[in-house]
DNA sequence: CGGCAGAAGTTGTAGCATGCAACTGAAGAG
DNA sequence: CTCTTCAGTTGCATGCTACAACTTCTGCCG
């Protein structure tokens, strides 16, 4: 049995490791959006229609970057805007049709990548894993 | 008890929030230090010195990028280089005395912040997420 | 009412990482 | 010896990002 330096050590390592791929592998979900682009288009459906201040603080961006990214995901025919009709200052940002298509099909390329690759698990660990994740993920 | 697709999805989901925080809180592991360049030293003394080539093709980077990598990480006086002298194409790169204070220092922080995300963690759990992790990268 | 602080977004500027292409120098095959 | 291939560097372009200055609008306070 490892003693808990070494498992620590491991746990370290393969979420490096896993954090690496997902970068340079699940960077481009799709070939017009890219993992910050998706993921903003992604948050404007989780909260049925968001402002711009909302995916910076939401992702820890500058109001500018994300003013370009929306920008772009706009001229990509991918999201439109609408004027808070309560305060003339902020936008309704969601996603257009198009936009709400393309994120339909990206979930549903990146479910099947996930069920490919752990398809040769059993029910009790894929769902230990999954409560390890959460537990992980909430702490900190 | 969860369905599979739901188990799946949360797999999914969290290990997308891991790699979301991965990149904006682990982006600067060290002050001089970005992630891909304290990895580069990283994987220098893990192949006991080793090629530009071969860091291009570990990381999925252009030997461009990684040539400039190499280049600030020597300016900085953090790695040194030497031809190979079996091949006087290639150059063998190492850390230099600095530089490996500097990864001991980095892999000290990081291995005090993943012990205190995992302090309240029984030894047993430990080892399996350890084990699922591994299983994971290990796949596909 | 009138002015002013603060918030939401946009744009100018700059820095950094990256990729592609063209180039240099060296090794190896014929 | 010559030609091809490999290692690495450099020029150029692109994309993401932050900071700062500016515009427009809101809300508050005198």
């Amino acid at each position: 049995m490892p003693n808990r330096e070494a498992t620590l050590a491991t746990i370290q390592r393969e979420l490096t490791a896993f954090a690496r791929r997902a970068r340079s592998k699940a960077a481009r979900v799709h070939p017009k959006l890219s993992l910050v682009t998706y993921s903003m288009l992604d948050h404007m459906v989780e909260t049925g229609g968001c402002r711009a201040t909302d995916l910076a603080c939401h992702f820890m961006l500058d109001k500018s970057t994300v003013s370009r990214q929306t920008a772009t995901l706009e001229r990509l025919g991918l999201m439109v805007r609408e004027t808070d009709p309560d305060d003339h200052r902020g936008q309704i940002l969601r996603p257009s049709e198009e936009g709400l298509r393309l994120l339909r099909d990206a979930h549903e390329q990146r479910r099947a990548t996930y069920e490919q690759r752990l398809a040769g698990w059993a029910d009790d660990d894929l769902e230990r894993l999954a409560g390890y994740l959460q537990r992980y993920n909430s702490e900190g």
